[in-house]
DNA sequence: ATGACAGTAACGGGGCGTGAAAGTCT
DNA sequence: AAGACTTTCACGCCCCGTTACTGTCA
């Protein structure tokens, strides 16, 4: 029996973040935490693993995730776990903020720019139908038509005095 | 010494909301509190009520509000002080980004009904300086031109299509 | 001299992490 | 039969609100 000598390999697998795939045990040393701490934490309703068919604890990745980070609110802030609760919660609020930001500011970007293509768009238009043609009698309406940019500048700064 | 009873009367005073005014019993009694729970919350950086020249502290209306907030946190949520001070930080995050959520908005708005004032003024300058005017072929610039509605109708599905 | 302030220190109840005991399933 | 899961319960540490003691000032 001269086997060869055990070797560690590494693999690599492919799992959707929320799949639960680690028992209680696996998932507890993975978070640095006590077994009987998660199963404390699922009856506090901080975290809600998947169960297997016979009963048992399955926690995803992002359940393992979120552990870490409960574990380093209580571990190394102190919080206890009514305050984890809550902070969650707001972390939660904060997130979805965070994106509503990001979308106004592409819209109000986007209708900005917009507003500047239009005009320009209208001007060009307008030069091409009607050329040749004579420089607008200036006070006019068309004088004002033919350039649309001192508009816009106006415009800018009115909005920017209302902000921050 | 016939005296007249006594009569609780009751008077208004106006007070800047930031001014310290209560010294620590008062401002005890106003949260609920007991005034060493109060010298415990500064010690922990929670509040910071003014000193009076003598070295007394004085609470203003605003910290009494904060301490009525903490109060409600640790004694009906059951937090206890690292989780306070770490909701109190996110709290003021989200009033931050609330804020900054309105302007955008009435930005965005603003920007859009100036698009749409600015092509209608165009249309009807437009109008005013041609009369009388033919109908214009179908399909030229100037059919386009003289109704800019369409033009914003499809503006506003394209960015609908990237929201919520 | 009384009373409210200041600070420091000790008691005590409750939260929570850990460990043990007992049952079930493979 | 061994081992890992399940639940329930008890021990013990630590946080924190309260109380008590002491000192200072008006």
């Amino acid at each position: 029996m001269a086997s060869t000598p055990l070797r560690r390999t590494v693999t690599r697998v492919e799992v959707a973040t929320d799949r639960g795939v680690f028992m209680i045990s696996v998932a507890a040393e993975l978070a640095h935490m006590h077994p009987q701490t998660l199963r404390t934490y699922e009856a506090r309703g901080l975290i809600a693993p998947k169960r297997s068919p016979k009963g048992t604890r399955l926690y995803s990745h992002q359940d393992v995730e979120r552990l870490r980070h409960i574990q380093q609110m209580t571990a190394e802030l102190g919080l206890n776990l009514a305050g984890v609760q809550r902070v969650l919660d707001l972390e939660d609020e904060v997130h979805g903020m965070n994106a509503r930001i990001e979308k106004l500011e592409a819209r109000a970007r986007d209708a900005e720019t917009e507003l500047a293509e239009r005009l320009e768009e209208v001007r060009r238009s307008f030069r091409a139908e009607l050329v040749p043609f004579s420089k607008p009698r200036p006070g006019t309406e068309l004088a004002r038509l033919a350039d649309v940019r001192p508009a816009l500048r106006a415009n800018r700064q009115r909005r920017g005095r209302s902000e921050r």
